[in-house]
DNA sequence: GCCAGTTATGCAAACCTTTTGCAATTCAGG
DNA sequence: CCTGAATTGCAAAAGGTTTGCATAACTGGC
């Protein structure tokens, strides 16, 4: 039953299904084996953010949804539980709300931002710091299970010519 | 970074490390420069934030000055006047409310914590990553006036114990 | 010291994001 | 199909943070 979406609306955007059904696949198996159900938000959520590279707001979910087609609350309870099964990441850009990104088949999602503090563009970031230092920091304090969020916040290239041209003209 | 104290441990409020007159003196100074006014809860805050060695959300900020001396409101506002002059840093440890941190003169505040998911129990970060990734970051995405925010998470040792504790009860 | 002008505070209401209770609806498995 | 369990929509409640406004507290200059 590769049926990418079975439930979009007529206007939806001109997004073509062509992803190797991994993540509806994996999505039914690991809601079966918790005894959950495969319903139309949560499918449309996961199409939705299959087709966003960056990570998402609930708002910016429910709107990039078919009109009406899902409650915020049923957004922000599907969060949870596909957070649950780690089909997606949280992430926090300290704005106070937060950010879903869709993980990967196969991996754990975690990785980090570059974040214009300007107009908001984002950046994905692959690299990370040396193991060693979150290492050292967890046995040095006895730690265990040790993890972190990381992001970075700067300006754009392009903010950084709007703040040049705002100069020159007032300069002027 | 802060020489203060490297390892806070638990509950070591009773610690003291004197930093005299600094944080009133450099508060006058700067408050003055802006044309702003010192008052009573403005001082009492900075006060009360030179003796925790850890963020303290507005709310902690309260509850620790003298009964009803002053408005969370004010201490809102005042928080975001001493942000603005760099006299405290601020947080987020991503359970949705800001901490606040004293910046110790001459410093500028930026470091990391080991939190405990478990507790909360706080540990102070000093050390950082190389400052070469985040310069090669921002040089290959054109960003300037890169930063970042960094914090670790994971399971402290008394926490571990209970944990332990709780295991092997529930074997028995 | 005292005044005037400005800045700050208290209080209550407004805002936002996120969570929750509950009745109605949708799923899954038989 | 049927039926019980899981899920949803809606509205209300929670938290944290911000704001408008009248009143109170500072400060620099007399
Ligand atoms: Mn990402
Ligand atoms: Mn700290
Ligand atoms: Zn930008
Ligand atoms: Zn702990």
């Amino acid at each position: 039953m590769s049926k990418c979406s079975q439930r979009h609306h007529k206007h939806s955007h001109s997004h073509s299904c062509n992803h190797p059904q991994s993540d509806l696949s994996e999505l039914t198996a690991k809601l079966r084996k918790n005894a959950r159900k495969i319903t139309g938000p949560r499918q449309a959520i996961l199409d939705l953010l299959r087709q966003h590279p960056h990570p998402m707001t609930n708002k910016e979910i429910q709107a990039g949804l078919p009109e009406g087609m899902c409650d915020l609350a049923t957004i922000y309870r599907s969060m949870h539980m596909l957070e649950e099964m780690e089909l997606v990441k949280r992430f926090d850009f300290g704005d106070g709300t937060a950010r879903f990104e869709l993980v990967h088949e196969g991996e754990d999602g975690h990785h980090h931002h570059l974040i214009c503090t300007v107009c908001a563009d984002v950046v994905e970031i692959d690299e990370c710091f040396q193991q060693e230092l979150e290492d050292a920091i967890a046995k040095r304090h006895g730690y265990q299970a040790v993890t972190h969020k990381l992001e970075f916040f700067g300006v754009c290239p392009e903010c950084q010519e709007d703040a040049k041209k705002a100069r020159e003209k007032k300069g002027k």
